[in-house]
RNA sequence: GCCCCCGUAGCCCAAUCGGCAGAGGCAGCGGACUCAAAAUCCGCCCAGUGUGAGUUCGAGUCUCACCGGGGGCACCA
């Protein structure tokens, strides 16, 4: 009864061919290319004075990640595969290529998780950094591993302090418009060329005084500035880590704005040239825009208002609608309020403007203590115009007229002198203002039909002229200038420029951050001497900042560093005898290491500079010939769109100081900017809102989306775990291996667009990877089946014109349809070569495919007899003679619509094209008879003919 | 409210200077292979470009308005 069974157990189901390019053959393939480029160190990138430096360089580089400990899932490596496919095709085309990694790890989450576990920070961020640069292996990324660099290596930082000092020990000349050692600045005063403020001898001064004046020019300087303090947390926070409702990001704690004494970086200074230089480098369109409006550079004037108190100084970017000023208004922290309060109303005061108050003083008051309880989310939701009257008037200098003083809350303290003129006719928030008051409104620029508003608009000045001037019948730009001519000629102001860029918040009450090189004497800070360097962290028992009651403004940050007394106290001696130094506590903020890592990857190594100076103009170094204003800077910096102001506005900061000092010969960081796009993931909730695992979601005929049967609903958006749609390129290269997963992300759109995570549309890829390798390899037996046939002319024709697309695609970042070609062409081969490819087809194919499938090309050129990796093999060149067409197929429109075709001879000219496409007989027919009214020749393109 | 970007087959995406709407992939359908299925292979189907005007011999592409989506800024004088 015995029989043969031909049925097979599940678990031994019969395999595919056991040289199929699989996820398990790609597996092996990949570790097995991996360790060959680890040990042959095949992407390392000589400097200069190396070999292969005498190549032309390109430095291509990507946005460093935070490791942090949820690992990288499938979204974050799409930029870093696009440099990687950039680099090795600029390698394949002779490019000295330097593509490094690094990490931005000092950062939050690593103190936050050692506050609750006692875990030191470093333990946690190196071992995150191993997974990362794990993850990162696997996935083939060319990446020359001796330039790998950490921001928390004290090898690193100890660069970043000695940058800060740099800072600190400059001040910016205006008259050289240029940063300059502050040793200068101390000459100048010492011999005189530049005047104390009072006039006294410099070296008459106390040294605490001088000490205080050159402190004052420094480029980081400490400053006594409104800053988010947050009790709850124990720390001072960045504008973007406090929501748009007052409270902390982390934690959800109230923030409140508090004058503390912090470090600031005078960024200020540089914001003219920082919006000038933005003409000078290749980036995006929409990133420019967004710093020079974060820059926001305006023109306009001072103007000053004579009134009893001292002069009131208004900033306003509409000089010629001074004669339209019917009122003035004060921010309520303005310095001027207090003086210029009387003791009474003016006889006669409208009762709308004293907020119901018996003295001005107590009105003032009354109203500063209600603004200071509005909330961030107040001001913003609640637009109405609210202020009270200070009993005071000024003077408006054009015409003479005696203007009321305001305090409102529309004016901030923070832009131009916290003081305005107020002309309701020409600015909305003036015009309600005005409205709600009761005060006149002057009409400057003719408003033509518009009533009941301000008219903002270009127009002829009205009622603008007094005895000396008149600006009547003038445009706003023409007007402009002839008023700012006048008021500087009387001396009541003149034309200024002025920025909405603020300085910049640079301490941070935090453990795991860059020690400040400073210490502190009796006087204030002194920077600490080269030699002494690296400030090293100290080890603690608390990594916490000291927190409060949430709700407690009136409490003082105290950083985790001020508890390790021992390292906070030291006796040094810095040139005057061993005198006792209280250390800065303060730690830097994480923006710190990312400014300037693009630098470090240059020379990682270098113990005696934070860069090589042939290292920085070798690879990064003014180009004349790109341009004769080239400012120099990495080749292409590519990352997400998130870091469009403050990382790219900060590194250009550094930079220019840097540039500024003579450290560098750039003066940008980055040439070329490139944002990539994000791999975005649909997410699904359950009836009760619950995220549900998206892998298990399945849609039913309908098109509807369920969930173990339930009907769930779609959300589309971030990649996150909370969202249960994480999916990690491990799990990828698992399932199909990481050449797929490469060219599934370069495949699915162009670098720059966001789309969305299809697990389903791997097998693409796969199956094209797959079909190369059947063509080129038995699988059978794995030997190569590739042939020596002459390809024919139609094959030759399909090789050159990928080759000549490609070339075009990759320089260009349009990997998506680079590899579309290189499919076509894949797709010809199979058809017309089923017992294996000609090998002068399959060579150039499987070079043109290593940028992006690097693992299996590389495998594939072995097997096809070559020893040496293709690394460094020359991309393969076009031959123009298969890219002419012999004949060439015109469609022949009338009026625009197709309506037959034409094959003539490629060489055929205009007059031969029209004659052959008139004597086509479908044309002949739809013209009936009639002459053409006109007819149009493309030459290679199309025929249309108007009748 | 202001500014910027994007809307092309069921889905992801192509389309030089304005010149035949389709390169490629996914899904779907049919077939080959298989006892069967998976995998693999071959073939086929599918939109007139968000809407409405305008310029043009000709518009996915240029202009204007509107609709939808995404992003930035938001009392910055």
């Amino acid at each position: 009864m015995s029989t043969e069974s031909t049925t097979i157990a599940p678990g031994d189901a019969p395999a595919s061919p056991p040289h199929r390019y699989d996820a398990r053959l790609a597996g092996e393939i990949e570790r097995r290319w991996q360790d060959r480029w680890a040990a042959e160190g095949t992407f390392h990138a000589p400097n200069p004075g190396e070999p292969g430096s005498e190549k032309p360089k390109a430095y291509v580089m990507d946005m460093f990640p935070y490791p942090s400990g949820a690992g990288l899932h499938v979204g974050h490596p799409l930029g870093f595969i696009g440099t990687d496919v950039l680099g090795r095709y600029l390698r394949m085309t002779g490019h000295n290529v330097l593509h490094p990694m690094g990490f931005d790890s000092f950062g939050l989450p690593a103190e936050q998780y050692a506050v609750q576990t006692g875990t030191h920070p470093r333990t946690t961020t190196e071992a995150n950094i191993a997974r990362y640069k794990q993850q990162l292996r696997q996935l083939g990324l060319a990446h020359d591993p001796r330039r790998s660099i950490a921001t928390t290596d004290v090898t690193y930082y100890r660069w970043t302090q000695w940058i800060f000092l740099q800072i600190f020990e400059s001040w910016y000349d205006t008259a050289a418009d240029g940063a300059r050692p502050i040793a200068e600045l101390v000459s100048e005063f010492e011999s005189g060329a530049r005047p104390t403020p009072d006039g006294r001898p410099y070296g008459t001064l106390p040294e605490g005084e001088r000490r205080a004046l050159i402190d004052s020019y420094r480029l980081a300087y400490i400053s006594e500035a409104p800053v988010n303090w947050c009790p709850g947390l124990g720390t001072v926070l960045a504008n973007e880590e406090v929501t748009a409702d007052g409270r902390s990001e982390r934690g959800n704690y109230p923030v409140f704005r508090r004058n503390l004494k912090q470090w600031m970086m005078r960024i200020t200074a540089y914001a003219d040239r920082l919006a000038a230089d933005l003409d000078r480098v290749d980036w995006p369109e929409s990133v420019k825009a967004m710093q020079r409006n974060w820059i926001g550079r305006s023109e306009g004037a001072r103007v000053r208002f004579p009134a009893p108190a001292g002069e009131i100084e208004v900033f306003t970017t509409r000089p010629d609608t001074l004669f339209g000023a019917t009122y003035m208004v004060l921010a309520p922290e303005h310095p001027l309020v207090d003086r210029l309060t009387p003791a009474a109303w003016p006889e006669g005061t409208d009762e709308r403007w004293t907020g119901g108050a018996a003295t001005p003083a107590e009105a003032v008051a009354g109203y500063r203590e209600a603004a200071a309880r509005k909330s961030e989310l107040d001001r913003q939701e609640n637009k109405e115009k609210t202020g009270v009257f200070t009993g005071a008037f000024a003077t408006n200098p054009v015409n003479g007229e005696e203007v009321p003083v305001f305090v409102a809350d529309y004016v901030l303290m923070g832009y131009g002198t916290g003081a305005i003129m107020a002309v309701p006719a020409q600015d909305q928030r003036d015009w309600d203002f005005a409205t709600a008051f009761g005060l006149p409104i002057v009409r400057t620029v003719d408003p033509g039909d518009r009533k009941g508003e301000a008219f903002t608009g270009d127009g002829p000045a009205i009622n603008s002229a007094n005895a000396e001037i008149s600006l009547n019948g003038l445009g706003v730009t023409e007007a402009k200038r002839t008023i700012i001519d006048w008021l500087a000629a009387k001396g009541f102001g003149e034309g200024v420029v002025q920025y909405k860029l603020r300085d910049w918040l640079f301490s941070r009450q935090r453990y795991w951050g860059e020690p400040f090189p400073i210490v502190w004497d009796e006087h204030g800070p002194v920077g600490l001497p080269e030699d002494q360097l690296p400030v090293v962290l100290p080890d603690v028992d608390d990594y916490s900042p000291k927190t409060y009651d949430p709700d407690d403004a009136n409490t003082e940050p105290e950083p985790p560093l001020s508890r390790a007394q021992e390292w906070v106290n030291v006796e040094l001696d810095l040139g005057d005898g061993v005198r006792s130094y209280r250390r800065e506590t303060n730690t830097m903020p994480q923006w710190a290491g990312s400014c300037w890592y693009y630098l470090r990857y240059l020379d990682p190594e270098n113990s005696e500079r934070f860069t090589g100076v042939e290292a920085e103009k070798y690879w990064i170094g003014k180009e004349p010939a790109i341009s004769p204003v080239d400012p120099g800077g990495v080749d292409l910096y590519v990352g997400g769109v998130e870091h469009a102001v403050l990382h790219l506005l900060y590194s250009r900061f550094w930079h220019k100081v840097l540039f500024d000092l003579g450290h560098v010969t750039s003066e940008e960081p980055f040439r070329k900017l490139f944002n990539q796009g994000y791999i975005q993931a649909y997410a699904y909730t359950d009836s009760r809102g619950l995220y549900v695992p998206a892998e298990e979601v399945v849609e039913d005929d309908n098109g509807r989306f369920t969930w173990n049967g339930q009907p769930v609903n779609r959300e589309y958006g971030k990649m996150g775990k909370s969202l249960k749609n994480v999916v990690t390129p491990d799990e990828m290269c698992d399932r199909y291996g990481a050449d797929t997963f490469r060219l599934y992300e370069m495949y699915t759109g162009p670098m720059e667009a966001s789309r969305p995570w299809s697990t389903r549309d791997v097998v693409g890829p796969q199956r094209f990877l797959q079909r190369v390798w059947r063509n080129l390899v038995d699988e059978n037996t794995g030997a190569p089946r590739v042939t020596d046939v002459e390809p024919d002319a139609d094959t030759l024709r399909a090789l050159h014109k990928a080759i000549a697309g490609v070339r075009e695609d990759y320089p260009a970042l349009h990997y998506n349809t680079a590899a579309a070609k290189l499919i076509e062409l894949n797709n010809h081969l199979t058809k017309e070569f089923p017992g294996g490819a000609p090998r002068s087809v399959a060579e150039p194919l499987v070079l043109m495919l290593a940028p992006l499938a690097p693992h299996i090309s590389e495998e594939l050129w072995n097997r096809l007899g070559h020893d040496a990796t293709l690394a460094y093999e020359s991309f393969p060149v076009a031959d123009e003679r298969y890219l002419v067409q012999e004949t060439v197929e015109y469609p022949i429109q009338v009026n625009g619509k197709v309506r037959s075709r034409v094959t003539v001879p490629a060489d055929a000219d205009g007059a031969a094209v029209q004659a052959a496409a008139l004597a086509d007989e479908k044309i002949v027919a739809a013209l009936a008879g009639a002459e053409p009214r006109k007819v149009i020749v493309v030459p290679g393109r199309l025929v249309n003919v108007v009748r």
